[in-house]
DNA sequence: AAGTAGTTTAGAACGATTTTAAAGTAAATA
DNA sequence: TATTTACTTTAAAATCGTTCTAAACTACTT
């Protein structure tokens, strides 16, 4: 499937910025970003974009499932275009964030579920630190 | 311990407002809080603090590791009076968090540590949303 | 008591994100 | 195809959480 097909799948229109946007997160690979480091991966693409159309963006992807947004307590919103059940190693230093394939990791005892709630996804976090 | 030892012990000077904020998180209570209802809660106590102080006092409550600052894609920084290892619920739609204790989980199954790297700390977040 | 280093504060500044509102574009309709 | 409609993009302003500034204040040391 094309971006402009998977695009319209997710009920957006292919508008010229998505498609952009769609040519660089949507290629496969794996990887972890900000608002910012999209802008210049667009401007390194020859292509310019106005910042609000960015969040615009990120925010209509992430709400379709497109993308992900990762859980953080740094300021800046980080993105991932792993949209698996999957984990993260993290670096509290420098914030760099590492996947862990979902098999990688198994939990041999979960606990309930609150009443009137569903399981909705589990996220496993290994904050790592270098060694000295 | 009172709260003016613990302060000492943790290498900070109990200032008037230091004590009022250490009255407030330090009284066993688990709970997850924002600079802005802490505001509210020093408010309530018939005192009153800058924002600005009641940020400096987080900052430096959480480096001496008094309390801890929970990993959140909100743009609001949220703070733990739980500073045990322990895992949460998080219900996406409302932002509510609930503690699980770290005995209520169990890994059966852990990636290796990248190279050159330590662990130092697994969390486990459970994603919840309302039963329909 | 005097000195020093650390702390508090109001207000300014900052940086990330959202809003505004006007112009532009994609899709639907005629 | 031409027209209409709803949706999208944009620059600029606004907002919001947080940090910085610098002057006044306070805890601790000598
Ligand atoms: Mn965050
Ligand atoms: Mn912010
Ligand atoms: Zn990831
Ligand atoms: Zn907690």
């Amino acid at each position: 499937m094309n971006n402009k097909e998977k695009l319209r799948k997710a009920g957006l229109r292919p508008t010229k910025q998505r498609m952009i946007i769609a040519d660089i997160l949507l290629d496969g690979i794996n990887r972890h970003f900000t608002a910012e480091n999209l802008q210049n991966e667009i401007n390194s693409s020859g292509n310019s974009m106005s910042i609000a159309t960015i969040y615009n963006c990120l925010k209509k992807f992430r709400n379709c499932g497109l993308i992900k947004q990762v859980e953080s307590s740094k300021d800046t919103a980080i993105f991932d275009t792993n949209i698996n059940q999957h984990h993260h190693f993290l670096d509290e230093e420098t914030g760099e964030l590492i996947d862990i394939e979902n098999d990688e990791v198994n939990l041999r005892k979960l606990p309930k579920i609150p009443q009137g709630y569903l399981n909705n996804g589990v996220e496993v976090l290994i904050k790592i630190k270098k060694q000295i």
